[in-house]
Parts: C-alpha cells; sequence; structure tokens
DNA sequence: ATGGCAGTACTATACTGA
C-alpha cells in the first residue's frame, strides 16, 4: 500500500499534473493540501474517473485539503473539532487544514499546517496554538486503537538537516524552536517521521521557493512529512519525495512523498504473538 | 535586510503563501 501526500498549490491549476502522476504511480492514497477550492467545485469526477473516490474540506482561494483513494474511506473526521468539541478546536476550524479517513484499517490524517509567516507575526501565535491543538487532538484519537498515519504539509523543518542553510535560516520561520518543540510534543515519541527511517543525510527537500531561482540553485527545504506509529513503522520499505514533478511546467512548488507500507501485514509476520506451544 | 514568484479574487492591485 502506498500512501503520498502532495501540497499542490490550488488543485484545480495543477490538475492535469495531478492526474497524470495519479496514473502514472497508482498509489492507493493520495493526500492533497492548498487545493484553495470551495467543496462544490472540486473537480470530484477527474479523480473518480480514475478510480480515485476523495473526501474533502476546502474554502475560497486558501487552504483546503482532500484524501483522495483507491480503497474505500470510512469515518471521515473533518476539523479538530470533529474529536474536540470546544471552542479553541472550533474556532481554528475556520481554515480548512484537517482531514481524515479510516482506509482498510488505517487513520489516515492530513494535515496543512499554517506557516507563520514571521515569528513576530499573528500568523506565528496561530501556528503555535494550532500544533498543540493537534497535540491534544492526537491524544483523544489515540482512543480508536487504529494505527496511524500522519502526513501533510507541516511548514516546518524539524532539525536543520531539513533547511539548506541552516545558518541563514535556522531559528527563523519553519526552523523555529518554539514550533519545533510543539510538533516534538505532538509527535510525543510515539510518532516517526518515516523519511527518517530510510535517509539520515542532508540534502533532501520537499519545497523549493518559486522565488530567487531556490530550484535552479536546489535550495529547498523538507517540510512535507508522514509520520508513523510504531506498528507502521516496522512495516515501512521505503519513502520517496519524487523530485522530478518539481521541474514540471507550472509546477507546484512542492513534490510528492510517498511511503511504501506492507499493509494489511502478512499473518505470519506477527513476532509477539504467544501461540508457539501446542 | 529585502525581494523574488505564483494563485485567487477581481478586473488593478491586494493578499497570502513559505
Amino acid at each position: 500500500m502506498q500512501i503520498a501526500t502532495w501540497n499542490v498549490n490550488s488543485v484545480r491549476s495543477r490538475l492535469e499534473q495531478v492526474l497524470a502522476w495519479l496514473e502514472l504511480e497508482r498509489p492507493e492514497v493520495l493526500c492533497l493540501q492548498e487545493t484553495k477550492v470551495e467543496d462544490a467545485a472540486f473537480p470530484v469526477g477527474a479523480f473518480s474517473d480514475l478510480g480515485y473516490s476523495a473526501v474533502i474540506s476546502g474554502q475560497k482561494a486558501y487552504n483546503g485539503v482532500a484524501i483522495l483513494s483507491r480503497l474505500p474511506l470510512e469515518d471521515v473526521r473533518i476539523g479538530f473539532n470533529a474529536l474536540l468539541p470546544d471552542d479553541p478546536a472550533l474556532a481554528l476550524a475556520k481554515q480548512k487544514r484537517v482531514i481524515s479517513a479510516r482506509i482498510e484499517g488505517v487513520r489516515v490524517l492530513n494535515l496543512y499546517v499554517p506557516n507563520g509567516s514571521a515569528l513576530q507575526s499573528e500568523k506565528y501565535t496561530y501556528k503555535l496554538a494550532w500544533l498543540a491543538c493537534l497535540e491534544r487532538y492526537l491524544k483523544v484519537q489515540d482512543a480508536d486503537g487504529d494505527p496511524l498515519c500522519m502526513v501533510g504539509d507541516f511548514n516546518i523543518a524539524l532539525d536543520d538537516r531539513d533547511i539548506h542553510d541552516p545558518k541563514r535560516l535556522s531559528g527563523g520561520i519553519m526552523a523555529s524552536d518554539p514550533e519545533r518543540d510543539a510538533l516534538r510534543l505532538a509527535l510525543d515519541e510515539r510518532l516517526a517521521d518515516v523519511f527518517r527511517l530510510f535517509e539520515p543525510d542532508t540534502g533532501h527537500w520537499s519545497w523549493w521557493d518559486y522565488r530567487s531561482g531556490a530550484w535552479d540553485r536546489d535550495s529547498g527545504w523538507r517540510i512535507d512529512h508522514i509520520y508513523l506509529c510504531e506498528e507502521l513503522q516496522e512495516l515501512a520499505t521505503g519513502c520517496l519525495i519524487h523530485k522530478a514533478v518539481r521541474g514540471n511546467e507550472k509546477p507546484s512548488d512542492h513534490a510528492p512523498v510517498v511511503v511504501q507500507l506492507q499493509w494489511p501485514p502478512d499473518p505470519g509476520d506477527e513476532e509477539d504473538e504467544d501461540d508457539w506451544a501446542a
């Protein structure tokens, strides 16, 4: 089973590219961020023609998330307020950044984390509040008992290996200690950044700014992540950034990231069963 | 330090992104 995440920077202006990539790669699941479209105008038909059903949570011009899947989507949850019926969660729900569904028994959670703009900005305060809400949300979700695959555009480089110029950029927006700490707190040492299970080195990016020739100079950041619970970490066989997609005509500024999972697991693979005695 | 590029809403330029 392959699960992918891609900030497409408008699903309508990127539609032909997304369809072409899906036809080529055929992941079971693709999570989109920055769809920038209201639900009624989301191009569901184009995806269903390729065998993908969709669950969506969008708004005009900004934000917007969606999950496309060739497997049945169950128990869809939109917004933090689906699990946290309180005022802070409800206030954050105005921006459409959170959607999840159960797919073949896996809880797939798709997030578009706020950017934060600048450290002294109100948007940065919003980002930190959003991450604190994510921490609470994950704790409640834990009660499901379903294995978790959390993907998205996190707008945070977890450590300095994830930035092309850490001397200049570390400590600034997307690389400051408060936001890194807030994300790590939400991960709670239970969720692993699956890319790092396979690749310890720097130099791997998922986002290149449109400006300043960032793509030509390969000046990127790795801010699009896939996090797995312990059960799924054991079953991951690889995680790839589809960098070539960023070189397309009229590209998104983000590349897709894909994890390969051996799911559902083979019945004979369980290591901790105690039914050896006969 | 600042700007740069792209999409949307709206029809020229402002806002936002990261």
